[in-house]
DNA sequence: GAACTATACGACCGATCGTGCTATCTTGTC
DNA sequence: GACAAGATAGCACGATCGGTCGTATAGTTC
């Protein structure tokens, strides 16, 4: 439309700031929950006060946006991307599926997985929010179909199956397994969700 | 330590008031969330004020408390006891299955499943209340094993099979369907998980 | 109908919520 | 080193939070 011929950039440290803030915002809204936390709360979690913050963001919505999309990279980087990184086919899938447990494991998220934390808090407040939530959502099942289709095409999975329905039972095992974890962190609610995972589609290939 | 030998008898117009408090809030805590649910909204919600509501509880605390155990009442209501009321074995565990997603379609509690909605809450907050919370979840569990372990005795389930790990499939095919469901009500979310469950148990009996 | 008390209400408390406004630093550019 | 703009803090606001208190009402028992 036109030019904003000079500065509209941020500054360094702003954007280090701004990065800090919603880091700690993707975390800790997998303990307090998206509405449950609180501007005043993350001010002082991060030692930054409260006006300081809140001068990053229009509103709480658009802090929330950006702790959604936050919570989208971090999750991309430590999950989808090392696990499409496997070979097409059932080692792809396994890799994802194993590598969704790791990070529970590792505890990216000290609440467990942050879309699954945080769907159960808005799924029935519809907004630009929820919206977000449910694409991103979207696209990681999006990302277990098209898995398992490649594992079809590559013949180790029987091509009868509807890739849909078992892309919604692994990620039904991976869910769970969350669930579980975070109630009790022990390798048990790991395991039970590989085993569930080996019975729908093998043990994984090596 | 002493006699209260006369009357501490509450009235019958507190009952009804005590009883429509907690039918309305463990409905609306689905939505709002159980920290999210302030007792202002809630005496709103049914027409009452905001003291005259809390006169009936201690605490935030012993409302949710409450609030919990008037859920798993409706739970078991809705969907334990007429699950168990069929014929022990597969019949039992279809049954099972089918009144939980049958609760869903019903839309006994507008969030979906009370417990997965408000598990997510608090599952990393500790206290009585995420206690509680785990202790009908460990309920429902145990009672998906019992009826794996009745149709393994009535050799409908192959003997060999870990029973409290069919159960924790099971559960998962449900968990993703309500989640599913929530998001976008319609038959499909269901159905994936009916057909999740055929693939672990087979076909329910006739 | 009198006496008792569970119930319900309105007013109010201190704390915290999200959100602005303003002044003071800090950074990057010339 | 001056200067503009971005970043942060201080302060205050109206609303709402969980919670308390005194009081009026209505159900129960005799």
């Amino acid at each position: 439309m036109n030019a904003q011929p000079t500065t509209r950039r941020p500054r360094s440290d702003g954007v280090r700031s701004r990065r800090a803030i919603l880091d700690a915002s993707a975390r800790l809204a997998t303990v307090e929950g998206l509405n449950g936390l609180s501007i005043g709360g993350l001010a002082d979690h991060i030692g930054m006060s409260k006006s300081g913050l809140y001068a990053h963001f229009k509103s709480k919505e658009e802090l929330q946006l950006a702790t959604i999309e936050t919570a989208g990279e971090i999750f991309n980087a430590e999950v989808v991307a090392p696990g499409s990184a496997a070979p097409p086919g059932l080692p792809r899938l396994w890799a994802l599926s194993e590598e969704f447990l790791a990070h529970l494991e590792r505890g990216v998220f000290p609440g467990g997985c942050f879309f699954a934390s945080v769907a159960a808090e808005v799924d029935t407040r519809p907004g630009p929010v929820r919206d977000r939530i449910f694409e991103v959502i979207g696209d990681w099942v999006g990302a277990l179909t098209d898995a398992v289709a490649g594992a079809q095409a590559a013949g180790e999975i029987d091509p009868a199956e509807d890739a849909e329905q078992l892309a919604f039972e692994i990620d039904a095992m991976l869910l769970m397994s969350n669930a579980a974890y975070v109630m009790e962190p022990s390798a048990e609610a790991l395991e039970r969700g590989r085993r569930g995972i080996a019975k729908l589609i093998g043990p994984p290939p090596r």
